[in-house]
RNA sequence: GGGCGGUUAGCUCAGCUGGUUAGAGCGCGUGCCUCACAUGCACGAGGUCAGAGGUUCAAGUCCUCUACCGCCCACCA
């Protein structure tokens, strides 16, 4: 047998224990008739990504499915890919080509797109290789990229069948505009921020008599230049006389009217509003209704343009400064007050977004939105924690249409082609050769990509290259076998981006559900309750939490620390909890593979003769699989962090500390060696899908060649092992042993020093058990002498040490303090009695569950079952008591 | 303006469907390098479960209100 190390090292460990698995090719899932399916698709991460801390916790949840899975049968599929990430690409790259001194422009678009790729084929699987790091069991054979020519063929036919279904459509409204990124976002990429801001009074002077005016505010004074009305409720008595009539705008002079609209708030500001139809989205809905003119006084790079007359050219900023201080000498300025205001931020760039009008690509939502409302409502796919539910429906009933063409580069090309002859406009999968109206070959396509998330949408059955061309038999049964998927595993940031997406898209086009379950889980913060973000420098990065405590470490810290839903506060001093639980994990194997000496060719299979078995052996074996019994519920509940902390308990706390102690006593003897061996390889076996790395490298180091840990099954549930009556009779055997210690260390009677106790007892069943386990107590309290018997002690503490040997007089019944809890067992039974009266009383009245009415049994929340079992159960308590 | 989460030991947090004496990890105190493990072992101290009402035989757990902390959504110029 080999001599395994003292300490456990990831180190030497894992990287081997991984490749193991792939060169056995354990990770690949095929479609298999006789199993049943179990599959989840990855949210995958951008090609830019490097792995956080949310990955570590999103990974690891959905790698303890998959394995858990697995093991109890399934095929399991885990789906892996990456996101081309449009813009945060794009972005990457553009720095990095600015070290050469170039901008894309420069490079041009064929060029700077090939740059991309270059730079994808270098750093984009980064993210895939640290995934492997943490121990995902993805079936890389599969790995997918949303800018695939498969992949993409599926996004090109989506937009085609959108787009013939009306459900597509291109115009001309404000859009949030990313000023630096130079283009458009979705309302999710543009997260509103707070801000402190001010709040500016201007006065436009009237036409006919310049002294007079009206005083309008506003927190973007810049956009004045663009005004083409004034606008007031129409029952503000305040400024009902004005309207119709004639303002000049200031600096501009331009003429604008005063208009009415019930849209104005009278008690903002000063009840009037300036009106720019083309930067603002409510100003652009005035703009419409009353017929105004449209005035764009800005490039699209945030500086203004040449309708913005004499500021022309000033970045916006510094326009509004330059505005403020003109109006101020022309004494238009009235006042600046400080002004709490949210302005949408690019979620790239973290720009301050500009509301621009522009010409762009939109999806209703409306109607795609209908069935997945249905869905949820009905239950069909399921949020855990259910909060989330109410989240969803909630954004989905007052959904906005999708704007989805981006002004970048990197990403899906829009597959419209506009004819420069005719201007017809061709939506088509593949570029036509020729206008179909003029048969012009002249044709261009349209310059703009895709959101991002319009490939991220269809990733559940876009993995799959859904829909399938003939022939392609392969994709199609795999996709009728895995499809729906299982399970979601996200965090709740992505909700709008993504989830509810993915069930609109998986109505629309595959008319199912994508997947039926979907766990939302915390985010990761540090230890003082902010976001982790690198550029807040708070991160703590998994890769060296990995190198110095090893991966397994890792999962079961994070796992273990984060309950259902709640976010989580890190700092590194946590994972010290599963650095040590894998060590503790490594020594007891180690310390049994000892015991094994020479002799390992045991019967493994003979445990089952119960009957042979030693009381403590049926402890642990009760202990073990009521342990199992939580473990699986929890699992197949999303309760991880109950999962490891219910296997960490057991291993640690019980295995170790009391069945391994017990059993140094009769280490040599086969049965022992048998339930010790057994307890360990299926405790291994559980703690598999947390901790897949530590627990392969000992399973292969058990005795007798075996298949990887990895494929082995789940361990069987064996109720019959499970005795309440047994844990109790132990429980109480511990308690005397921790009785024992106690006394020993209040009394500072030296560990060296042997004691002589003296243990008498009331119940004759407690007599039983100690004298079975006698020998027990005197090894794990090193008594040299103990005495058992009815009546010996007095009933009360009487114990004292001697120089020599110490005695120590403990009556049973008095471990814990015996009037005080002799009072307690008395109140508790008058308690019972009163309960019973209470409780019988009500059963008494025979038609009370047909006679109450509704409500009290609603408020009383018990039904008669609900009573009788009550019943049942104080009397047992009663009976105890007696 | 809507919605959601949190408030339990010195710290970070568990506690699902209400039911014996409210738990863990870390930290702290005492004693141990006991031949698996000092990344360890044994023992211990420490809590009026944010506050106030209510429902119930029984409330950390359910309901109502209040306070503080945090998050999300919204067309507050």
């Amino acid at each position: 047998m080999k001599e395994l190390p003292k300490a456990y090292d990831p180190r030497t460990v894992e990287d081997r224990v991984y490749k193991s698995w792939e060169q056995r090719n354990l990770f690949a899932a095929k479609e298999d008739g006789k199993k049943k399916p179990y599959s989840i698709v990855i949210p995958p991460p951008n090609i830019t990504g490097i792995l956080h801390m949310g990955h570590a916790l999103n990974n690891t949840i959905q790698d303890i499915l998959i394995r858990f899975k697995r093991m109890q049968g399934h095929e399991s599929l885990w789906m892996p890919g990456t996101d081309h990430a449009g813009i945060a690409t794009q972005n990457a790259v553009e720095k990095d080509i600015a070290k050469e001194n170039l901008r894309r422009q420069d490079l041009g678009r064929e060029e700077f797109i090939e740059r991309v790729w270059k730079w994808k084929e270098e750093y984009g699987s980064t993210i895939i290789h640290q995934l492997k790091k943490l121990g995902a069991s993805c079936d890389w054979s599969r790995t997918r990229f949303t800018m695939d020519d498969a992949y993409s063929r599926v996004i090109t036919d989506v937009f085609v069948r959108l787009h013939g279904k009306g459900l597509i459509y291109q115009g001309n409204y404000i859009i949030n505009w990313c000023p630096r990124c130079h283009t458009a976002l979705s309302d999710e990429e543009a997260p509103r921020k707070e801000l402190q801001g001010s709040l500016y009074y201007f006065k436009y002077p009237f036409k006919d008599d310049a002294k007079k005016y009206v005083m309008v505010a506003t927190t973007r004074p810049e956009t004045m230049l663009g005004d083409t009305a004034v606008a007031v409720n129409p029952k503000d008595k305040r400024y009902k006389k004005y309207i119709g009539q004639t303002l000049i705008l200031p600096l501009i002079n331009r003429e604008i009217k005063i208009i009415a609209d019930d849209m104005v708030d009278k008690k903002f500001g000063t009840g009037a509003v300036k009106v720019t139809p083309a930067h603002d989205p409510n100003d652009y809905a005035m703009g419409k209704k009353h017929g105004l003119e449209f005035v764009n006084v800005m490039h699209p790079d945030g500086r203004m343009n040449e309708n913005a007359g004499e500021y022309k050219d000033m970045d916006r900023f510094e326009a509004r400064k330059v505005i403020l201080k003109d109006l101020k000498e022309k004494n238009l300025l009235e006042k600046v007050e400080p002004h709490q205001l949210s302005a949408g931020h690019c979620y790239r760039c973290h720009t301050i977004i500009e509301p621009y009008l522009s010409k762009q690509w939109f999806v209703k939502m409306k109607p795609l939105a209908k069935p997945a409302i249905d869905a949820v409502k009905k239950g069909k796919i399921k949020f855990y924690p259910a909060r989330w539910t109410k989240v969803y429906l909630n954004w989905m009933e007052n959904i906005h249409d999708w704007c989805i063409s981006r002004q970048i580069w990197w990403g899906h090309r829009i597959p419209v082609y506009y004819c420069t002859q005719c201007e017809e406009v061709i939506v088509s999968n593949a570029r036509p050769d020729k206008c179909p109206k003029c048969n012009s070959e002249a044709l261009e396509q349209d310059p703009d990509v895709l959101d991002t998330w319009f490939s991220s949408w269809l990733w559940p059955f876009a993995t799959f290259y859904w829909p399938f061309s003939e022939g392609d038999e392969k994709n199609k049964t795999e996709f009728e076998y895995f499809y729906p998927t299982n399970v979601l595993v996200t965090a709740q940031e992505i909700i709008f981006f993504w989830v509810a997406r993915m069930i609109m898209a998986g109505f629309e086009f595959t008319g199912e559900i994508p997947f039926k379950d979907v766990y939302i889980h915390g985010t990761v913060r540090d230890d003082t309750g902010t976001k982790m973000s690198k550029s807040l420098g708070n991160v703590i990065d998994p890769l060296e939490i990995i190198g110095s405590f090893g991966a397994d470490a890792l999962r079961f810290s994070i796992i273990s620390i984060t309950a259902t839903g709640q976010d989580v506060f890190l700092s590194p001093r946590r994972f010290e909890i599963g650095r040590n639980f894998a060590n503790k994990i490594w020594n007891a194997t180690r310390y049994i593979l000892t015991t094994f000496q020479n002799d390992i060719n045991v019967d493994l299979c003979v445990y089952a003769k119960a009957a042979s078995l030693k009381t403590v052996d049926k402890w642990i074996l009760s202990r073990f699989f009521s342990a199992l019994k939580d473990i699986t519920e929890s699992l197949d509940n999303y309760r991880f962090n109950d999962a490891a902390s219910r296997i960490y308990e057991f291993f640690w706390h019980e295995f170790c500390d009391w069945y391994i102690e017990f059993t140094k006593l009769s280490a040599g003897e086969k049965s022992t060696q048998i339930i010790l061996y057994k307890v360990l390889e299926k405790s291994l076996r559980v703690l598999h899908p947390f901790m897949p790395f530590i627990t392969e490298e000992l399973w292969q180091n058990l005795p007798h060649e075996r298949d990887p840990i990895m494929i082995s099954s789940w361990p069987h549930l064996q109720k019959q092992f499970i005795s309440k009556e047994l844990e109790d009779d132990i429980e109480g055997v511990i308690q005397v042993i921790t009785a024992i210690r106690n006394i020993r260390s209040e009394w500072n009677i030296d560990q060296r020093t042997e004691i002589k106790v003296v243990l008498s007892y009331k119940q004759p069943k407690h007599g039983n058990i100690l004298k079975d386990l006698e020998a027990y107590i005197k090894k794990l309290c090193r008594v040299k002498a103990l005495e058992i018997g009815k009546g010996i002690a007095k009933p009360s503490h009487s114990a004292y040490a001697a120089p020599q040997m110490a005695e120590v007089y403990i009556p049973l019944e008095g471990i814990i303090d015996f009037e005080k809890e002799k009072s307690r067992l008395i109140k508790q039974k008058q308690e019972v009695v009163k309960r019973l009266e209470v409780i019988a009383q009500k059963l008494k009245n025979k038609n009370f569950m047909e006679r109450a009415p509704k409500d009290i049994i609603e408020k009383t929340k018990l039904s008669e079952t609900g009573f009788k079992s009550t019943l049942k159960r104080l009397e047992e308590n009663l009976k105890d008591l007696s």
